[in-house]
DNA sequence: AATTATGTAAACAAAAGGTTAACCCTGATA
DNA sequence: TATCAGGGTTAACCTTTTGTTTACATAATT
């Protein structure tokens, strides 16, 4: 990994400047967001390592935002790194519980978050080599080449067909209603028409056979492996 | 869980105030206590979801309110979120060890409170998505999954079905009037023919046999598994 | 027997989803 | 810069499934 991506959120503009400036200034490509539902937003297109993330936000704070994020089937499973002023009262409880990855507190030392934001690009490094490559039945998904493979037989997906072969591979045989799908692929933000899943679903099936796809009218859909059960 | 229930307790009448009207203009439903006792027995009568519980209270303080609240087996288990005065020492060690969900020091900002309790709320939520799969004689019921097992042949049926073959089987034997059944399936604001009900449990009887579903004339139904009484 | 509650099949209505093709981006390519 | 291609989305229309009612038959209850 020689490009790293980091997403700088904080309401405060002089705190964006201050950090993006030193960060840039170490070599890593940064974007900003001065609130929530822009650096939901900035995760999709973005596709950020690391995010550093300001606990207190007006509307959606923190909090908030990584539980969204951290719910997201997407390539990118960034890092997030808390930005806590020692007074508030945001507990740490909250902030482990909602996926944090480390915590600074303001104000911003530029020694101190390089040193975490190398901790964790180190800490991400070793993970690197635990491929996350499930199968199962005669379907294996590679996230990291970004291959689907159907008995022997690989191919790569799109990045929407992706996520949703991802989502639904995650869990065989469970359901997912399309408010869950539409949250987890598409994010919480984004809104599109309801042929969209469809629309997907029916690129599944026909890459991969009808068979596996099966609607649960009403509710969702499922993946299923004929074979397998 | 579409009507949340919070009760607030503290002996400052000021917050009672604040607090309230917060939470109220969000569409809580809100309940006050101004010590422990009241708080216990508002437990009991209001059942809330939430309760905000002031650490420094005269006489019962909130960490032991919140023992005696948990101690109690009841239908509704309170989340329970602190509210501490910084400079208090009480620790977050005792909280903890009394049942806390969350912590959150005074003064109160509405935005930090809202979060937290949407981030409670969140939580008890994704719990319940696992709905647990039951098996009582020869049937197997699995929400995730969205299918019922009968003698290890699963089947999936339409959500309606579903649902009245879930409430049923929810409690094997036990006879649900038509009233509960209407209300429980179809929702308090629906209104439909009285034939719907006959209706789908004749497509239940179709798709399972005649002997699962008992007619008690002038009542209502109830499911029963023949081998297995 | 009369009355009332339930059973059933078939018709009907309305959701929900499927399908295709066109459209609009965005990023690549010449 | 103009063009192009792929991916993603929408729109329009089609099909299927699910849900409800109707109309009448049957069984239970008084």
């Amino acid at each position: 990994m020689d490009e790293v991506k980091i997403l700088i959120v904080d309401d405060e503009k002089d705190i964006l400047e201050f950090v993006g400036y030193n960060l840039e200034n170490e070599g890593y490509i940064v974007k900003k967001a001065s609130n929530g539902h822009q650096a939901i937003e900035l995760n999709h297109s973005f596709k950020p390592d690391i995010i550093i993330l300001d606990v207190m936000m007006p509307d959606l704070d923190g909090i908030e935002t990584c539980y969204q994020i951290k719910q997201e089937i997407s390539t990118n499973n960034p890092k997030i790194i808390f930005l806590t002023a020692r007074s508030e009262d945001y507990s740490e409880i909250s902030g482990l519980e909602a996926g944090a990855d480390d915590y600074i507190t303001k104000p911003v030392r530029p020694r101190v978050l390089l040193s975490r934001i190398k901790a964790i690009l180190r800490r991400g490094a070793q993970n690197e080599e635990n491929k996350p490559k499930v199968s199962y039945g005669e379907f294996t998904i590679d996230w990291d080449k970004y291959i689907v493979i159907k008995n022997s037989e690989a191919r790569t997906l799109p990045r929407k067909e992706m996520e949703l072969f991802g989502l639904l591979f995650s869990s065989p045989g469970k359901v997912f209603d399309r408010e869950t799908i539409m949250k987890r692929v598409w994010g919480s933000e984004v809104v599109v028409g309801d042929r969209t899943i469809d629309v997907h679903i029916r690129k599944l099936r026909e890459k991969f056979g009808e068979n596996y796809f099966e609607t649960v009218k009403g509710v969702g859909y499922k993946f299923v492996s004929p074979d397998n059960v």
